[in-house]
DNA sequence: ATTGGTAATGAAAACCATTTTCATTAAGGT
DNA sequence: ACCTTAATGAAAATGGTTTTCATTACCAAT
């Protein structure tokens, strides 16, 4: 369906943005993840492979990544924001979440899915009808108390 | 199904936390209200009603209140968490989310979601039994691009 | 290759929502 | 009233994120 790597390639060439190494670092580190990564999760990693990137290059990149739908943002309420390839022909499998609003764990699910996906596909062809948006993902998470948590205090 | 008001009581009941005029008032603008409040917001409408509420006061009460699952705070990335009343029994109605990642604008919607509140309902069920949580919320959102954003620079 | 203009970058400083500290006050039980 | 614990406000600290600013890398047209 796509070639391997490098598919995310094509959206830089519609502007005068620029392909860059530190841009390609921070896209590769995310590709190898399965994990939600931290701006600063991101520059420990990119820093390990190239010293000379600053977090400031870290959380720019991030921010025009976002913009140019290459990675998505999430902000799970546990005071940094997540990271998070988007649109990954070879991709990690789409989930959602499991969050405990005690210990803030989060736990990613990709068993139920399916049907949830399934409405989910309708609604969202329902609502760029009537609002007019050019929808590209969905957040879904739970909230809750996790066995541990309730059974300390309760 | 409940009586009006105070319904939230019975849950201060169970420990040593106290019902104090800080707490009831802002519960009280939480129930007012449609928006999705930040603590700044809340801070604003409090101090009009009794001045002698200080911020700290606010960020404390709003913890308390989502450990105890009166309210629940959601971040949407925009730079500060936002708190809406939880298991409100008079409520506004159950609502979801459609953010454009560019403006920031957030659409509440409650259209299309009673297909989806059946499947979420379903799969809140498995996953509480596959991971021993009390599943209280959800949150669905979807993001995107709005009409707006897209025609200026597209 | 050289020049000229724009994009990208790092370091340091600024920002700003949220937390923590600390001293004080209010509330409940006895 | 007394005692213990909870709640509070003001001010200071925290810490993730953004801005500023001076510098450097890149591309295009000479």
């Amino acid at each position: 369906m796509h070639g391997k790597g490098r598919w995310w390639q094509e959206k830089f060439n519609q502007g005068s943005v620029r392909i860059t190494a530190s841009r390609e670092v921070i896209i590769n580190i995310l590709h190898e993840t399965e994990e939600h990564l931290s701006a600063s999760d991101i520059y420990i990693k990119a820093h390990s492979i190239s010293p000379e990137i600053g977090l400031t290059t870290i959380y720019r990149t991030l921010e025009l990544l976002e913009q140019m739908r290459i990675v998505q943002k999430f902000d799970f309420g546990d005071g940094h924001a997540r990271y998070e390839l988007l649109n990954n022909p070879g991709g990690k499998g789409h989930h959602h979440h499991l969050i405990c609003v005690k210990c803030k764990r989060i736990i990613d699910y990709k068993d139920f899915i399916e049907e949830e996906i399934h409405c989910l596909g309708k609604t969202q062809d329902l609502l760029s009808q009537k609002y007019n948006f050019q929808i590209n993902d969905h957040l879904v998470s739970f909230y809750g108390i996790c066995e541990i948590c309730r059974s300390e205090h309760g």
